[in-house]
DNA sequence: GCGGATCAC
DNA sequence: TATGGTGATCCGC
């Protein structure tokens, strides 16, 4: 299809005019562009999508304004300097111009809407869309000639066009289209890059070298139909055209040059001769040039799709994209691989035009009045002044109508999504079981890939449009839904406590995953893996896991177990919303966790004030969680410096244990009781890798404390503990667990009733059902809380979670956004206090050199932006 | 690492 | 009545 990038602005007028279709003579349909954009604004003005889309514009609006600011301080001085430098680098630019490959950029024309229409003959000569009421893929040029674009939703598209017919996109077989397109691709470069269904790039620098030596036959293509079967190889048999076909494509090759040797239009075959297999004239043989070969690639795509596609012709990637635009519906460009040549077509090429060149960048270039690519040029200095560095060369390669020579391949990907739009939801409760399906579909797609990824971001859009992401990264990779979720959860849970009372009122919700492992960061779990299960011991052996995975797998969460209906035919087909239904669980056995486990018991060694250093530093007594010797009375530097000293020498067992630092003020689940729970993450080297540290910046005193795990001999490990305020936590189901003797060896944990009410708002709305083994109660160092999991990567996510969420609300304090600030402070209630940050994890110089020694190499062909003057 | 923005398709 | 989903990148924190 063609590109989305025009959206509403008719940047391809030009385009129109030459096919004819902008023309509204007498007779002719279509809307002009005046009462195109009259349709647009009256079904635009006033809605919320349309205040955002002005509040956006105000923002641009302003980052141009302090652009403007900011050239208005630039001294001749310094532009003549600039001048100097960019001219240089002008230099060694123009010496690397490479011209000795030929790229190739292959377009199908508006591809899903002929798909359609070819699939479909009713749909013939009618204005046709395809996607929905809310969002159109693509349209017919038909359709077009009314204003209906892709990317605009489909009841606009209506008014423009009430005749408009809005097909249902068909994915499965746009794919099958596609790959017959690619197989033929292949066969000119085998390298080639899909960009997406419709679109590729073909270095055919290697084809024409070897093409120059073919002889005709191999050159030869029989006009066949489209029901024949694989007979698009040269020199085979002839198949029969039939009427529909001769029709689909009368431009073809309308502009062939003189080396086209037409044995014989193919369009216009004789219908007597074409019964027999043997005639030549039904044959068609292309030259050796590029623009023959792209004319035998169309020619094949459209004997073997009956689709048309566009394609450019040119010496780098960028050229070439431009090039396909051009003559687009079903024809070709070419620029001819000579710098003279180049410059030429760039002259007055609009930037806009440039892939990468969006609506933004191009009102900001605007406003310096920069609107082709020789403006760009002649502004190059100035735009080195006032652009970052990234930006300002990808100015100058475009003004200079350079671009990558060669197609990168595809690396492997970093991220992976999943988002949804729907009317609104403003209850908390559809949101967490909306999070925890998109978090099941995340991780089915993740599964499909076998990948991992130590990042989860949410993203929020509410009823206004306004989007907000909210990312949380873990130390382990996490992969499983619950695993997803449990972190998703704690970022949703944050913003809808941020925003309480009011709901949040949202419009989409979306989880991503990232930070997927390298190859080098694999090897490296793998190898702490294997450490930690060697390390066997009381805690927790690897047939425990085992065992721990089946059990879980039994007794799965909500959502997975009742699940056959999504969330969105649960809310279609529910009728009301009952809250007991949610809450099956009655308490049974009230039964309190401290009298079922058996814990050890262990002493706390709470560490007094006693001096102050020189800097008014407070110091204590701390015990370093890696080699765990007492480190006597020294500041929180001093210390930080020890910690970092220890994680950096080998000063740490093999069999190093997790033992806990608890909370001082314990809650009564695990006052005074050491608990054992294995963290593989916590093995030295892991630790190491992770790129949060933990450094203690203040502290409570009493508040910190120790707790050794006398039972192990070795030293350990350990995380640090922070203390949260009371109101953070007073809603959570501390002592609201109980526990229901379910078999031997595990307990259900269902929740008290009182705490439902409280729950219902923040957690989801599904029953949940929890096990505990025995003897393996998990409790979260951090908030201190029974962890209602066996799971350990679970544990070990909330942990992480837990930590996290520490450092959010601190970096919220200051980094409240205007809008919020607001909300804030006309509000009363008590909601908005803040855990108390005892512990913060910062970058440690000592440690990170590692791992920023890894860090990949920037791409060559990477995009840039503008966020230079934002803010 | 995080969050907002921009861009492409 | 009503304006998408996925992935990538950049910038300034």
């Amino acid at each position: 299809m063609d590109s989305t990038k025009e959206k509403y602005d008719n940047h391809k007028d030009d385009l129109l005019l030459r096919m004819g279709l902008n023309d509204n003579k007498a007779g002719m349909e279509g809307l002009d562009k005046e009462k195109i954009n009259k349709i647009i604004m009256d079904a635009t003005k006033g809605s919320r999508f349309y205040e955002n889309e002005l509040k956006k514009e105000k923002q641009v609006n302003q980052r141009i304004e302090n652009m403007m600011q900011q050239k208005a301080q630039i001294t001749s001085q310094q532009l003549r300097k600039a001048q100097a430098q960019v001219d240089r680098f002008v230099t060694e630019l123009e010496q690397s111009r490479n011209l000795n490959n030929t790229i190739i950029h292959i377009d199908m024309d508006a591809f899903y809407a002929a798909v359609e229409m070819r699939d479909n003959p009713e749909l013939k000569d009618k204005p046709i869309a395809v996607g929905s009421v809310s969002m159109l893929s693509t349209s017919n040029y038909h359709a077009r000639r009314f204003g209906v674009r892709a990317a605009m939703p489909g009841f606009i598209a209506k008014r423009l066009c009430p005749q408009l017919i809005i097909v249902p996109p068909n994915f499965d077989k746009y794919r099958a289209v596609s790959k017959e397109v690619k197989e033929i691709l292949a066969d000119y470069d085998p390298n080639f890059m899909a960009m997406s269904l419709d679109e590729a790039y073909l270095n055919i620098t290697k084809h024409l070298e070897e093409r120059q030596n073919w002889p005709e036959d191999k050159r030869r293509y029989f006009v066949k139909t489209r029901n024949s079967v694989e007979n698009d190889k040269p020199g085979e048999e002839v198949n029969q055209l039939n009427e529909h076909e001769r029709s689909i494509s009368p431009l073809l090759f309308e502009e062939s040059p003189p080396d086209l040797q037409l044995s014989g239009n193919p369009f216009q075959v004789n219908f007597e001769e074409q019964n027999n297999p043997q005639i030549l004239q039904n044959s068609v043989v292309f030259g050796t040039s590029a623009e023959e070969v792209v004319k035998e690639i169309r020619f094949r795509i459209e004997q073997k799709t009956t689709l048309t596609a566009s394609a450019g012709i040119a010496p780098n990637t960028m050229l070439a994209k431009i090039c396909s635009d051009k003559h687009k519906p079903n024809g070709q460009y070419q620029i001819l691989p000579n710098r003279q040549a180049v410059m030429d077509f760039i002259k007055d090429l609009p930037i806009r035009k440039v892939s990468g060149i969006g609506k933004v960048t191009e009102k900001m270039l605007k406003a310096l009045g920069i609107i082709t690519c020789t403006d760009l040029y002649q502004q190059r200095a100035l735009l080195s002044l006032l652009f970052s560095e990234t930006s300002w060369h990808y100015f100058l390669d475009i003004s200079l109508g350079l671009g990558s020579t060669h197609l990168a391949r595809d690396g492997e990907r970093k991220s992976m999504s999943v988002e949804r739009t729907f009317s609104e939801i403003s209850k908390a409760e559809e949101q967490y079981s909306l999070c925890q399906e998109l978090c099941s579909e995340l991780a089915q797609d993740l599964q499909k890939e076998g990948l991992k990824g130590r990042t989860v971001t949410i993203k929020l859009k509410n009823v206004n449009f306004e989007v907000k992401t909210r990312a949380s990264t873990v130390s382990s990779v996490v992969s499983t839904a619950q695993e997803i979720f449990a972190i998703a959860k704690e970022l949703l849970k944050t913003e809808i406590d941020a925003d309480f009372p009011h709901p949040l009122r949202l419009r989409l919700m979306g989880v991503r995953i990232s930070s997927f492992p390298n190859e080098e960061d694999k090897k490296h779990q793998q190898k702490s893996i294997i450490g930690f299960l060697q390390a066997g011991n009381q805690s927790l052996s690897a047939t425990d896991c085992i065992r721990e995975k089946t059990e879980k797998d039994q007794f799965v969460k909500p959502l997975e177990m009742s699940q056959k209906k999504s969330f969105f035919d649960n809310k279609r087909s529910e009728k009301k919303w009952s809250h007991k239904d949610t809450f099956k669980c009655e308490t049974v056995n009230k039964q309190s966790l401290q009298t079922s486990q058996p814990f050890q018991v262990l002493k706390t060694k709470t560490s007094e004030n006693l001096e102050t250093s020189e800097n008014s530093d407070k110091r204590q007594i701390f015990t370093c969680p890696v080699c765990f010797r007492e480190q006597g009375h020294i500041s929180l530097e001093a210390f930080n410096k020890h910690v970092d000293a220890c994680l950096d020498g080998p000063s740490i067992s093999e069999n190093s244990k997790m033992s806990s630092y608890s909370h001082a003020s314990s809650t009564e689940v695990n006052k005074e009781e050491n608990v054992h729970y294995s963290f593989s993450l916590c093995e030295k080297q892991n630790y190491e890798a992770h790129p949060k540290n933990i450094e203690i910046t203040s502290v409570d005193y009493g508040d910190l404390v120790g707790t050794i795990d006398s039972s192990s001999k070795t030293e350990s490990v350990d995380t640090l503990s922070y203390k949260h305020s009371k109101e953070e936590y007073s809603s959570l189901p501390s002592k609201s667990f109980n526990i229901e003797n379910c078999h031997q060896n595990s307990y259900t944990v269902s929740l008290e009733n009182e705490d439902v009410e409280l729950l219902n708002r923040q957690e989801s709305h599904q029953p949940y059902l929890y096990e505990v083994i025995t003897g393996q109660t998990l409790v979260c160092p951090v908030c201190n809380l029974e962890q209602k999991t066996s799971d350990l990567t679970l544990f070990n996510v909330h942990v992480d979670v837990c930590l996290n969420k520490g450092i959010i609300q601190e970096l919220r304090k200051d980094k409240v956004n205007p809008v919020n600030q607001q909300k804030e402070s006309s509000r009363s209630t008590g909601n908005s206090s803040r855990i108390q940050t005892t512990v913060t994890r910062t970058k440690r110089p000592g440690l990170m050199t590692k791992h920023s020694a890894s860090k990949k190499i920037k791409p060559t062909n990477s995009k840039h932006t503008l966020d230079t003057f934002f803010k």
